[in-house]
DNA sequence: AGCTAAGTCGATTTAATCGATAGACTGTGC
DNA sequence: GCACAGTCTATCGATTAAATCGACTTAGCT
């Protein structure tokens, strides 16, 4: 499950993503805007910033901006840095593997295998979708939603 | 993360998959071979008994067993039974929906949409593999792995 | 019946983590 | 130099994870 911290440095990128080009956004904007408390959230960004997600600028007219364009940064990146890796066992991270230390032999185990499975779907829908794939699909949900707007609810499907 | 709980659950599931038709397993046996702490594990056993996954025997020549057949048991059943829903956020579980407190529009979230995604991949995987599954394919990349040996590890792929 | 094997149950401990808050510090722009 | 806004360190309470202890109950055997 995902903790409050990665779901608050989701929203927060995507704000940041959205105001891409437009200047530095407030720490207090940011917070308000997504009901994040304040104090918690400027803990946030500043990992994400240490991370190089991110960056700031202090004093007036200072605040937080994407270091990089919203296609070139990827959910799976931002997860990694708040949440750790994306594997649901260390000894199938590709980024931060860590033995079981009471593991026989990794090659024949069929946790570690279907494990594996997971990890790997996991990463490939999490490190191709970028900020802006996600704005993007926002936006066309929005407006086809407004032509078919008595559809069934997708989550009791 | 997998918690520990959790591997123990799989783990101590797949010993009694093997011996599935053998009659009960000591609780302590399990215990020995999985290294697993003889304490800790009863509580874990009980739970996936209490779930309906396991049956036990008192007395002597009692102790657990799988209450179904290997193939009928899959891996999504026992980590729902420790770890709880699959899904990464409350609001794209299928059998433990909670709505997201903060959430204006859940439709139009981009997050959820994403995290959607992810749970159906794992939930795809995980459902769809049974103890019966994961000893098949334990067996064949045992003999497999006799047959060429000196293939490049799957991990550093 | 009585002994022993084995699971059951409740309470407790310890350490770690999560979510959140407070306050002092540092750098920037005007 | 003053106000603004991010930076850093410390702390706190609540919850959870992992593990352990001890007393209890049930089943089989003789």
């Amino acid at each position: 499950m995902l903790s409050h911290k990665s779901k608050y440095a989701l929203k927060a990128a995507l704000v940041l993503a959205k105001e891409y080009g437009q200047g530095p956004v407030l720490i207090s904007d940011i917070a308000q805007r997504e009901a994040i408390p304040r104090k918690f959230l400027e803990l946030i960004l500043l990992e994400l910033r240490n991370r190089g997600v991110l960056q700031s600028k202090k004093g007036k007219g200072g605040g937080y901006f994407l270091g990089r364009p919203p296609s070139k940064v990827t959910l799976g990146e931002i997860l990694r840095d708040t949440e750790g890796p994306l594997a649901p066992i260390g000894c199938v991270s590709q980024f931060a593997y860590v033995r079981c230390e009471d593991c026989r032999d990794e090659r024949t185990c069929g946790i570690r295998m279907v494990m594996k499975d997971v990890r790997d779907a996991t990463a490939r829908i999490l490190d191709s979708t970028t900020l802006a794939d996600v704005l993007k699909r926002v936006e066309t949900t929005v407006s086809g939603a407004s032509q078919r707007p008595h559809k069934l609810p997708a989550e009791f499907a």
